[in-house]
DNA sequence: TGTATTTTTTTTGTCGACACAAATTTTAGG
DNA sequence: CCTAAAATTTGTGTCGACAAAAAAAATACA
């Protein structure tokens, strides 16, 4: 299990241990530490993080807030399912949500905004180039974030970040098949979106945005198409 | 006060305290009846409610969630101010989410939807022909909220919802400039929205959709310049 | 042996109480 | 009379406990 979890009998400050718990439970969410439709015990969790269950409790309405735990009255909540079935539903709204994000980053951006963008830039080129595939994902979400900071449209902002997290715990599922040398073409990518950005070309900015939207959507399809061969396979 | 808050002493079913909670206080933020930036007194509204403080806490964090209130740490939580600043990144928004969710109803929508959307619809008639400025602003919402159902992406769909809401708290504001014969033409468009949805025709609903969201945004920032003119006349 | 009913166990939803932080008021000193 | 420190008040954050609901186990009955 996640060592963050267990280091706790230090004192905290006091108003914390909400925000404590939801960030944990979150990580553990993402990472898939914590199994999808898997139940979450507060008695057990309030014993693992050595506070009362209150605490708890709150920070479980929160993430169901953020769907990714799912409450079922009377009954223990669950860890929110991966809904496979209506993947292109969540395909779709990235895809605008890439493009929006790009697109306002473009006209809206101020000078600050492209050093934060550039920094998470070369994070994510380090990972790509270490062919280290979990940063290659946390550092691509960080990218992007950035660049939805940069367009200062909190209503698409948040809704991106959502999907962001969601896309982190698909492609978790499938981070094993991050060996090839596909990740290289984001990097060129990416270099280009900040290029278009700094340029203040928003049609280009929206025209890199679908196509780098396209491609990822790809590479998880395939990703989960060739798992579900091998599923078949066995 | 909204007198739904004071009805309490029978006895509600275990489990139901924070949903009752949490409509209770959505809909008197939503409706103005609780000022923005007023700070909300959890220990009040537990003996307004007769309840303990636990599933007000729970409500809330829902509602902060929601971005309905903002939990100042340590201090009282306070309603959500309307960003008058900011105005024009939800206008962007919420004229997308028009778009967008009028563009996949049309895609996606079942036979069901459309006897859904047609109820709404003549509701919003209804309130339109009775001159009920409150009434119009309900009906609409729940209008576009049955075409967004009918669009059937969740991601879409909340975010759709949050700004509907948001909406209403600034329709609230200004409902008395209603006085005038503009909401007819919403009748109309309404109708013309629903005959493309029908036709399985997107484009024709992007193009109805984008100029009803105009209206209605050029409506708004009308009412607020009209009252902003009253502001320094006084 | 299989099914229906009762009993037990587990776990959630709610409660009242307490501790601590921030705001407010009071008091002391110049 | 004004400023600064101390004391008080107000209200949040967390806790342990209890009651109700659901699930699991045990029992009764065919």
């Amino acid at each position: 299990m996640s060592d963050s979890a267990t280091r706790k009998t230090t004192e905290r400050k006091r108003g914390s241990g909400v925000q404590f718990v939801y960030d944990v439970l979150r990580d553990e969410i993402l990472d898939l530490a914590l199994a999808p439709g898997s139940p979450i015990d507060e008695i057990q969790l309030a014993k693992r993080l050595s506070m009362s269950r209150t605490p708890i409790r709150e920070a479980l309405v929160r993430l169901a807030g953020d769907g990714l735990v799912t409450t079922l009255p009377n009954r223990s909540t669950v860890v929110a399912n991966i809904d496979f079935l209506n993947l292109h539903t969540f395909f779709d709204a990235i895809t605008l949500m890439y493009r929006v994000t790009t697109r306002l980053a473009a006209l809206h951006y101020q000078p600050e905004d492209l050093v934060t963008i550039r920094a998470r830039q070369a994070e994510f080129a380090k990972a790509v180039e270490d062919q280290d595939a979990l940063a290659m994902i946390a550092t691509n979400r960080e990218f992007h974030a950035a660049i939805a900071a940069a367009a200062r449209n909190p209503y698409y902002e948040s809704l991106f970040l959502r999907l962001l997290d969601e896309g982190r715990r698909l492609l978790r599922l499938y981070y094993s098949s991050f060996n090839d040398r596909l990740p290289q073409r984001y990097v060129i990518e990416h270099e280009d979106m900040i290029a278009a950005i700094e340029a203040r070309d928003v049609e280009t900015a929206d025209k890199l945005a679908s196509e780098h939207a396209d491609q990822i959507v790809a590479q998880i399809r395939n990703m989960i198409a060739r798992d579900h061969r091998q599923q078949i396979a066995l």
